[in-house]
DNA sequence: TAGATTGTTAATCGATTAACAATC
DNA sequence: TAGATTGTTAATCGATTAACAATC
């Protein structure tokens, strides 16, 4: 097929299959058809192929996808061919997490910074980096070539974080903060707020014995 | 309208409108209007009123929703007018940050048990709570009426943990490790990965300089 | 009364799934 | 050749948005 505009739900598959597909490689596992990624990763193999389908015949017909060639592709779709450079804003203990975190790292995602406003922390080290000043943002966004912030301040800073990252010049941001981020169009932004995650899960609990009024299941 | 089946897409947004409207309530605002709402949270107006509708009549035409009566309301429908009790696997960095993190209290949701397979972790205090062995989990599950899982651990350990959980009569699991459980029908499964929110905001950079090839955008 | 805003139906839009010819 | 599996079109399903009568 290839080009159209590519849906976001397409493109925030693509990390999954990659996932999958890399350990079937470390399983020296060649080959891999539509019907057993589905399987694996609970979707429908026809969403698979059209999924992969918008970026080119990755697959071959009676035979299914190389792995290699697919983890390959799908790579370099997502622009993680290349180093991406990644600034973390708020040193707190969710920033420290993430920043120990390594699991990007064989993806290409790097955190090459810390950010803090709070006196104090600065100039601690996180994981072989010094927490920097907010005030050296943009220079070091500039130097380092960072395109990615992650925002793990509290809730109320968020907002002003993020428009210091504007300004510096980053691309795109994720923001751990529960706040909705108000940023110019050309600004992406991807929301990994859990609390949302955590609370809509109260929802499909069973209805607790103490709960007189409706139940509405 | 009241009924009918309530789609995942409508769930995720009531915690949303409900953080919203805490900090209206705050600010003291009584009563605020579907524009209003849609206007902070970037979304339609007609969205958020049918959204809400599904549950019941909660607005008054010419004047909007009452802040409170709606606060008290969503809190109803996703069953955190009850405490809910919530364990957490895996008492690495991540775990801890997650437990650290008190923005779940005021919304009735409570870590109150710590689980970790790896021996020298077990014992150690972590934010006021003792890290307990695996083998404890049941135990505890059913006295402490602890309903919710989260999961902290390695991928490679998570569907292990993930069965543990279930076997021990959770009812919902929030997984934070990059892999799709496979558990039973009943349980309800959130994922709270980051790294696929990572890896996809990649995608929306722009093509660097050093890109040959095709530029599909 | 005039203005505002809900709840709800109808229209639109988009995403998922089924089906199948092409072909390895 | 027979069996498997892709890429793609068509059918279905579901979610979002527009529009408006009801009414505060």
């Amino acid at each position: 097929m290839k080009s159209d505009k590519i849906s976001e739900a397409v493109v925030r598959r693509l990390p999954v299959y990659l996932r999958y597909l890399s350990e079937l490689s470390q399983r020296e596992v060649t080959t891999v058809s539509s019907q057993e990624l589905g399987l694996r990763l609970d979707l429908n193999p026809a969403q698979i192929r059209k999924d992969l389908a918008y970026f080119g015949d990755f697959g071959r017909k009676g035979i299914g996808y190389d792995v290699s060639y697919l983890i390959e592709k799908i790579r370099h779709i997502l622009k993680i061919d290349q180093q991406i450079n990644v600034a973390l804003v708020g040193a707190g203990n969710l920033g420290h997490a993430l920043s120990n975190y390594n699991a990007y790292l064989k993806d290409n995602m790097k955190i090459v910074a810390v950010f803090d406003a709070y006196g104090p922390k600065i100039g601690t080290q996180i994981n072989s980096l010094k927490v920097q000043p907010m005030n050296e943002l943009s220079e070091s966004v500039q130097k380092d070539n960072i395109r990615i912030g992650i925002i793990t301040v509290p809730d109320t800073e968020a907002q002003n974080v993020a428009d210091q990252l504007v300004e510096s010049g980053i691309e795109a941001i994720l923001n751990f903060a529960p706040t909705i981020l108000k940023t110019p169009p050309h600004i992406r932004i991807h929301h990994a707020d859990f609390t949302t995650d955590l609370l809509s899960l109260a929802y499909y609990l069973e209805n607790g014995k103490d709960d007189e009024e409706d139940d509405d299941k």
